[in-house]
DNA sequence: TGAATATATGAATAGATGTTCATATGAAAG
DNA sequence: CTTTCATATGAACATCTATTCATATATTCA
C-alpha cells in the first residue's frame, strides 16, 4: 500500500521504466558471480582448461559441488567444455569474465 | 569425501590458494547486484539524487521493500544519501556502479 | 502539542539457494 | 563385459533472502 503522498520530481527525469525488465536477466548474471565457489572457479579457469576433479581439489570442494555449480555456469554461458576420455576440460567461454572481475576488485579495494 | 584418483596436472599452475579468501568479499559485492530491485535502485540514481518514495514510485516496489533494500546498497558503500526536510535523498556514492553495470550489460547482449 | 508525511525497522513468511549423499551415466582399460 | 575412474544428476536439508505488514522514529506545519 502507497501511502505516501509525496509526488516528488521525477517527472523531468529521463526514467525508461520499459528498461527495467532488462534488469531481471542482468540480475542472474550478477546472481551467478555472487558466491564463492563459483568465484573460485572461474578463477581456477584463468589459468586455462581444467578438469573437474583438478577445480574440485584446487578450491577444496567437493565433485558434486562442483558439477552443479559449473552446470550454473554453462547455463549462463560463461564456461565451456570438452571431454578428453574420461575426463571433461571446462574454461572460460570468454574475457568478459576477466574484466568484470577487474572492476568489482578496484571497488573493493578502496 | 573425494573418492577420484585423477592427480591432474595442475601443479605446474599458478594457482595461489590464498587469493581464494578475498571471493567471499567479492562474491558479497555480486550478490548486492544480483537482485532486481536494486539494480532498478541503482538506474535510478543514474538520473541524480532521488528520495526513498519516489524511487518506489518509479521502480513500482513498496517502500518498506525499497528502504530495506536502500540499507543494504548502503552497507555496501554504493549509495549516499542526506537529509531534506522530511525527505531523504538517495544518490551514487562513486562510479564503479555504472562502470559495472555496462560490462554486464555487454555479457548479456550477445 | 498534535496531526500529517517520509523513512526505517522488526517479525513473519514464502521462495530460492548451496551443499551433501546416493546413485546414475559414460568412457577407458584389463 | 566387468571394473574403475570421472562426471552428472536428483532428492533432501538447512540456510539465506526479499517482500509484506505493522509499527516506530523523525521532521514539518498548523
Amino acid at each position: 500500500m502507497q501511502n505516501n503522498v509525496c509526488n516528488g520530481n521525477h517527472e523531468h527525469k529521463n526514467c525508461k521504466i520499459n528498461e527495467f525488465k532488462e534488469f531481471n536477466k542482468m540480475s542472474e548474471l550478477f546472481k551467478v558471480f555472487g558466491d564463492p565457489t563459483r568465484l573460485k572457479i572461474l578463477y581456477v579457469l584463468f589459468e586455462g582448461e581444467v578438469c573437474v576433479c583438478d577445480i574440485a581439489r584446487i578450491i577444496g570442494s567437493e565433485q558434486s559441488a562442483v558439477s552443479h555449480q559449473l552446470r550454473i555456469l554453462k547455463q549462463t554461458n560463461l564456461v565451456k567444455y570438452r571431454r578428453v576420455g574420461k575426463a571433461i576440460y571446462y574454461s572460460l567461454s570468454d574475457n568478459h569474465v576477466k574484466t568484470i572481475f577487474a572492476q568489482a576488485k578496484e571497488h573493493i579495494e578502496e
